[in-house]
DNA sequence: CATGATGTCTGCAACGTTGCAGAGCCCGCA
DNA sequence: TGCGGGCTCTGCAACGTTGCAGACATCATG
């Protein structure tokens, strides 16, 4: 590979010269620069971004962090903060944890990768904000989706209690009485999931319904699977519901595939709502009512609470609301 | 940020021993390493990566370029190609095109970030073998998936042919005579679906039967939603199709979206088989059948051929045809 | 013609790290 | 006691780039 020490002696100019014509800094004349032009492109030049990087102590990248890329939700949020990571002139590398609380402290780590990027965007599933206090300050990071907050972090999500709330109350607008939740994760880490399950539980209350703990299904992870034989348990309750509100759209699809394999309609027999907007329930048989973040919003808050993190240094720790939606579909509207 | 300096003045060594430490490289004494251990606790020291990048000429990062993120198989094999490079001990940048050529491009350009990496995987679009030939020899690349290939860069993929073949010789072992394909790209940068094509048509001749132009529908890109349209054209027909094969799933679950519909039943009226076997596909309704690439091999293939390029210079270019299989599920299985 | 202003170009140092070669020390052995 | 060898530790230089300060030439101006 030429180095600017090549293209200079080629060009026959300094190497501080060539690099002015690479950067377009100071005024360099035509002359000149037509001959350093002509070197760089006969030694095919091409600039080190390393070695810039460590000059100018900054990368240009920044770091997305998730559970599982291959989660839909996830993949669309990826995308989306890519683009808006772009439009600061950022590019992302992406890494995926598996849900490994170990994978997810490796980040904070002393020989964490982290020291390569401007920023860093987590999802954090296992990692406390105590945790992330402790860490000093080193890079920049702003939080996606919900966590514990106590202030010291920023982060950005959607109210998960309203949002919960407002799929629930569709529910019960439709006149559905005995209706279902599955997601609950009344663990340590569940935050988000018990969130979500306040928001049912206020709607319930706001109609004067008692809440059947039977019907509360709680499961360790929003994949399809679990949303297909949490679906199947609750059919096997003496008296099932008539609707569910699944915690995302994953668990709501492998309910419906339950309700489906059980020879029950949608919405006819059980009503179906979920959480997240992926673009598979636009498409799925039925269709899926759901509650939808603005993925592009939080990717662009986020983006650019960290991009102002990165060049400002103290930005105050902030907690953003996004907005959120009801998009109503065959799974609740008829069919 | 402390450097190895500051740990060094801090502990009363040298730089070299700080780093010495740090790396487990030389022998320390117990006394030593204890008190520049202490030192590096002390001031929270970090190494910083890009210099060490600079100095040892490698960054342990690899770019994985596709064209869009949340197409479900580019998740799910960005998930693959993550879990296959951190077994070399590289991480993954995730970027993507949005199929935009001019995107693709910038990749090979003098201003890519691609020096900051070791070695490129790239789902090519646009871009032809030609240009990418023409790039000089820089970064170790390898392309992931179909396209034309003069034996100048290295890459793996499925056998096309044989995969298209395999997917209509299923629907025409049924017993089905009017089978349908939907993914056609008749132009320049349609390799791929071009080589679906030839394969569906094999099937068919091997069968002895006239392919209909009119059963063959193209589409622009590989969505949902043109997988519907091009499902309902083929409704539309004077005598329509009794099974489809669509060139990936996102198409074949759009046709099924379609065919629902339409009010027709999958498999009974219309068999339909996909292919990438994306998990979505095995829990929609009905569930799909499809041929299934082994994403895991494609990953670790590819990867570990970047990692060989990237150590040992000179890999020879190959190019590796990895396995497939037919899933068969319920669309063309019986509900 | 002298002067200063302007416009080009350059050398030096530094970013934080590691490779290399060697310095100093201590130990065991003759 | 002297010497070689092994064990620790260190200083220097370099990776390729850019910031800074200044050198030099040229030009306009009084």
């Amino acid at each position: 590979m030429a180095t600017l020490r090549d293209v200079a002696q080629r060009a026959n100019v300094s190497i501080r010269t060539v690099s002015n014509v690479v950067n377009g800094y100071a005024p360099v004349s035509d002359q000149l620069r037509v001959r350093v032009e002509a070197a760089i492109e006969e030694l095919d030049y091409r600039p080190n971004l390393i070695a810039r990087n460590l000059k100018q102590g900054r990368t240009g990248m920044i770091a997305l962090v998730v559970p599982e890329l291959d989660v839909p939700y996830f993949a669309e949020l990826a995308r989306a903060v890519i683009t808006a990571a772009r439009q600061h002139g950022y590019v992302v590398m992406v890494d995926q944890t598996d849900g490994d609380p170990a994978r997810e402290r490796e980040l904070l780590g002393r020989d964490s990768r982290a020291t390569m990027f401007d920023g860093l965007l987590l999802s954090p599933l296992a990692i406390s904000a105590d945790e992330l206090r402790r860490r000093g300050n080193r890079v920049p990071i702003v939080l996606l989706g919900e966590h514990i907050f106590d202030g010291s972090v920023p982060h950005v999500a959607i109210d998960n209690i309203a949002a919960a709330r407002l799929a629930t109350e569709h529910l019960l607008g439709l006149g559905r009485r005995r209706v279902a939740a599955i997601g609950d994760q009344p663990y340590t880490s569940g935050e988000t999931a018990q969130l979500r399950t306040q928001g049912y539980r206020q709607a319930l209350e706001r109609h004067g319904i008692e809440a059947d703990p039977a019907l509360v299904v709680p499961t360790v992870r929003f994949h399809r699977r679990l949303g297909a034989q949490a679906m199947e348990q609750l059919l096997a309750l003496p008296s099932p519901p008539d609707a569910v509100f699944c915690y995302n759209d994953l668990l709501a699809l492998g309910a419906m595939r339950a309700l489906t394999r059980a020879g029950l309609r949608i919405p006819h027999d059980v009503a179906v709502v979920g959480l997240d907007d992926i673009e598979e329930g636009a498409y799925s048989t039925p269709s899926l009512t759901t509650v939808a973040p603005d993925k592009a919003e939080i990717a662009r808050v986020a983006v650019g609470m960290l991009v102002d993190a990165i060049n400002g240094g103290a930005t105050p720790p902030a907690e953003i609301r996004t907005s959120h939606r009801l998009v109503i579909r065959e799974s609740t509207a008829g069919f």
